[in-house]
RNA sequence: GGGGGUAUAGCUCAGCUGGAAGAGCAUCUGCCUUACAAGCAGAGGGUCACAGGUUCGAGCCCUGUUGUCCCCACCA
């Protein structure tokens, strides 16, 4: 015996030391290598707050699979790590501890923040990684990159400017996302919108030097403070004859114009809007449209500012109550009717979002926008599943501006000076020293950072050295596939793919596999608020990495939501334990062998088994070069559990346990030799325990992740030998069925009579037919005159049992013709179908050719259930 | 308002280019058969949401309907 294997699998003994082994191999290093085609996929980069959650164990457990396949086949298969730094959730994070001591940002001043947000960072910014490793990844750690270091900002100060120098970022005053509790602008994309209950406030206004009232509704009456015109359609009968006419503000008591503006509807409420530029995009728009001013009445944390007379220092919601109170005691308001209405809220904090007008940096977005798009329409980018791309076209063709410019401190800062002499913008690679333009030495670098997305967008080459050029871009980008959720398909993907198109002038990979959200086995998010996430680690630690690593490539289909219940890790766990044993039967017959040949001389059931593990390896590649990596797994499933372990395995018994040397050897050649191959088609699944039983079989290559990948052979084609083997285990299951239903036990054995055209095969395989189907003597005839005994019909053979006294001749009459008749449906239906000319002129032969022996067999059944009954029918 | 997913066994889901529907779990029956009771042998269980259509043939393709989930837009 070569090793003695614990009787359970037990992954927390193996994990930690296997990924040891792993690291101390080096394997996972990959190196730019002329002989060797790359494969490189990057990691979507966590953010440094974050803990391993059930996405990030899906997403790594997917590329885990794709990179180790890859590496296999003898790619120089690199999986770059790394993490991100996710500026707002990140600087959140340090505010709130600074709170507990007391201190605020300004308490601490820019350079003492940053200080403390690295310390941060240094604590805590490798637990990710240290949670990745639980679950197996196998990336190349000596490369591990953050998006704050130096490689990455010097490709963040590359784009920027640029983008500047081609007029595509630019600098100016726009209405943007503000998130009053982060204290920064945010982007569109970083706005979430939520149905929520609300009022529509109906208010008149009163028309100046006039009787007439203009009657308007709002969500938001404390806007109203802002309010710098009311708006009418153009063509509106109703209100024609006051456009150009003021009304005066209720509250305020400010006179503002009556403007006719086509983007009022007429049909909506009463067709009247007010008009806020400061405080809505639209209103923005009309704003513009006809010069009007904009006041913000808001400060910074959403407090009513100086503008808002008796209402300054409340803040928004007070405000609304206040402004209400009012209108209503001095007779504006004309009733409240409550709606259902989206409201915008951080990505972030979930706190509401201010429209605000404030000064910000954009970028550009529609010249970038479309080599993205045609990139993806002509196919050299592939989103996986295909769907997906319509909503990136949907995106993509209706873009807006990018706000890049965070009002945070931990960040990419935007590069820019500001000469405090001339006014000059001065955009640089290098700290410029002196105003290019006046010479001045007064200068003050902008105050802001960029959005963290603007680095992520980088990911996929600033992580391989750009701009500088080197081998390492050169061999591994760009990029074989990505894999990430399709919620940030928007934020993300497409951002890397108009980037790399712009600097790089290529794609930044090639496939873009998505995969779904993983949900709880109600069907619901996880989510902190719910308190139903389930944390990966502690999964590892119960059921191992392997069994939840295959619970999540299982039943799972590209851009598919799924569902996460512990039935189904436990699945995965007890087939982990499955294939453990089959290691263990293994073993306990080796005996000793360094290395095993393939005889030449084949049993039928090695033929099957070689057959069949032969297509599975064909089926499996294929699937994984298609990213069906769930229908891969299903496969090697079905075959080690169905076909090696409950078939194969049981088959090979006695020859192992026989006095025949030869026929044990060969055996036990044909089982270690299917039995290393599904090994390795499962590693990339689950890779501890592939290699700890790896270690324990006769192995040349020091590693399983380093051993070639096994390749569909011509040598193992016994399609012949498969379906002749097939008839024998169509005999033992028939057997086990009639006896079964007979409830005769397992130690009562019977005698066996079989009826067959081909004698030889069965005559090969008596041996396991006694075994595996409790028999006692087995004679093989072209046929038998057994009146009395119990008979069981295949397509290929008609077995008799004498089972003298437990026959129940009745019965067995019954389920006799039931049988034939069940038979006599299935000739209607082939017979049907084979008159059909249709069917017969139409379909390929292949298919006609497939119903003809069907029918041929169905025709043989019922000769030989006729036969018996009319046998039995002696008897009774 | 626009777009998309999904509807298959009691539950969770597969089903690749159309050729009489599969798995896991659950249920029922029988087994401690010397790798594994986290196991073995078997069984039951489906009008593939509904209505049309294309086809020799539809779970799969087309049209419509219904249920359900999601994304985008943001009519104040």
């Amino acid at each position: 015996m070569a090793k003695e294997l614990a009787k359970i699998y037990e992954p927390a003994e193996v994990e930690d030391r296997t990924y040891q082994f792993w690291l101390d191999g080096n394997y996972f290093h990959a190196e730019v290598d002329a002989n060797k085609e790359p494969y490189t996929i990057v990691i979507p980069p966590p953010n440094i707050t974050g803990q391993l959650h059930m996405g990030h164990a899906l997403d790594n457990t997917l590329q885990d699979i794709l990179i180790r396949y890859r590496r296999m086949q003898g790619r120089s298969a690199l999986w770059i790590p790394g993490t991100d730094h996710a500026s707002i959730a990140t600087e959140a994070k340090i505010v709130e501890a600074m709170k507990a001591e007391g201190l605020s940002k300004e308490d601490l001043g820019r350079e003492k923040f940053l200080e403390r947000a690295w310390a941060w960072k240094e604590k805590f910014g490798g637990r990710i990684i240290s949670q990745l490793k639980k679950l197996g990844a196998s990336c190349d750690w000596e490369r591990e990159r953050f998006t704050l270091d130096e490689g990455c900002s010097n490709a963040v100060r590359e784009v920027f400017v640029r983008l500047y120098q081609k007029d595509l970022i630019y600098r100016g005053e726009r209405i943007i996302n503000w998130c009053p509790h982060c204290l920064t602008s945010i982007s569109d994309a970083e706005v979430v919108y939520n149905e929520q209950g609300g009022n529509f406030w109906h208010i008149r206004y009163p028309v100046k030097d006039s009787d007439e009232y203009l009657q308007l509704a709002t969500t938001r009456p404390e806007t109203l403070l802002g309010d710098t015109a009311v708006a009418v359609h153009p063509d509106d009968e109703r209100y024609k004859h006051l456009i150009g006419k003021s009304v005066i503000l209720p509250l305020v008591g400010r006179e503002i114009p009556i403007v006719a503006d086509s983007y009022v509807e007429m049909d909506f409420g009463t067709g009247v809007v007010k008009i806020t530029p400061a405080h809505d995009p639209n209103d923005f728009e009309v704003g513009l449209r006809h010069s009007l001013p904009v006041i913000n009445v808001m400060t910074d944390d959403a407090k009513i500012n100086e503008q808002g007379g008796k209402y300054q220092g409340m803040d928004r919601y007070e405000a609304r109550k206040a402004v209400v109170a009012d209108l209503e005691e001095q007779g504006f308001l004309v009733k409240i009717e409550p709606i259902n209405h989206n409201v915008g809220s951080c990505y972030r904090c979930n706190s509401v979002v201010e429209p605000r007008i404030s000064k910000q940096w954009f970028v550009k977005m529609e010249p970038l926008a479309k080599p993205a798009v045609e990139s993806v329409r002509n196919g050299e980018i592939k989103f996986i599943p295909a769907r997906l791309e319509k909503i990136y076209f949907n995106w993509m063709e209706d873009i807006k501006d990018w706000c890049i410019s965070r009002q945070l401190w931990w960040g990419h800062r935007i590069p820019a000076w500001y000469c405090q002499d001339c006014g000059e913008i001065i955009v640089s690679r290098v700290d410029p020293e002196k105003c290019h333009k006046c010479g001045s030495t007064n200068l003050k670098q902008d105050e802001d950072t960029l959005d963290t997305w603007f680095s992520s967008a980088l990911w996929p080459f600033s992580t391989l050295g750009w701009p500088e050029e080197n081998l390492d871009l050169k061999y591994f980008y760009p990029t074989d596939t990505l894999v990430t959720g399709y919620d940030i398909i928007f934020f993300w993907v497409a951002r890397m793919i108009f980037s790399a198109l712009e600097y790089t002038d290529t794609v930044p990979f090639k496939t873009v596999l998505f995969h779904g959200i993983v949900r709880d086995s109600e069907g619901r998010k996880m989510s902190k608020s719910l308190g139903n996430g389930i944390d990966p680690l502690e999964e590892i630690q119960k059921y191992g990495a392997d069994a939840l690593r295959f619970t999540l490539a299982t039943g799972n289909t590209p851009g598919n939501d799924m569902r996460y219940s512990p039935e189904r890790v436990e699945a995965s766990r007890n087939f982990a334990n499955k294939i453990w044993n089959a290691a263990r039967f293994l073993l306990m017959n080796l005996e000793n062998e360094e290395e095993l040949s393939l005889p030449l001389e084949l049993a039928l059931e090695d033929k099957w088994v070689l057959s069949k593990y032969n297509k599975l390896v064909k089926d499996v590649t294929e699937n994984l070069d298609k990213f069906e990596l769930g229908l891969a797994v299903a496969k090697l499933y079905d075959f080690i559990w169905d076909i090696f372990c409950d078939w194969y395995i049981e088959l090979c018994k006695s020859r192992l346990n026989g006095d025949d040397k030869a026929a044990a050897y060969t055996a036990r050649a044909v089982l270690v030799h299917v039995f290393k191959g599904v090994l390795k088609l499962l590693h990339p699944f689950m890779p501890f325990i592939t290699e700890e039983i790896w270690q324990s079989l006769p192995h040349s290559e020091e590693s399983i992740m380093i051993a070639k990948w096994p390749e569909y052979s011509e040598e193992f084609e016994f399609s012949a030998e498969e379906e002749s083997f097939q008839k024998v285990i169509s005999v033992i299951r028939a057997v086990r069925n009639r006896r079964n239903e007979m409830n005769v036990p397992p130690s009562k054995k019977a005698n066996l009579f079989i009826a067959t055209a081909t004698p030889d095969i069965f005559k090969a395989s008596t041996g396991f037919i006694s075994r595996l189907a409790s028999a006692n003597e087995i004679e093989i005839g072209d046929g038998f005159d057994m009146p009395d005994a119990v008979l069981v019909v295949t397509d290929s053979a008609k077995v008799y049992i004498p089972l003298n006294e437990l026959v129940d001749f009745t019965a067995e009459l019954a389920r006799l013709n039931k049988e034939l008749e069940a038979a006599e449906k299935d000739k209607a239906f082939y017979e049907n179908k084979l008159n059909n000319p249709g069917f017969v002129s139409k379909a390929p032969d292949a298919v006609v050719k497939q119903q003809r022996e069907l029918l041929e067999k169905t025709l043989d059944k019922i000769s030989m259930l006729k036969e018996s009954i009319e046998k039995i029918q002696k008897q009774v």
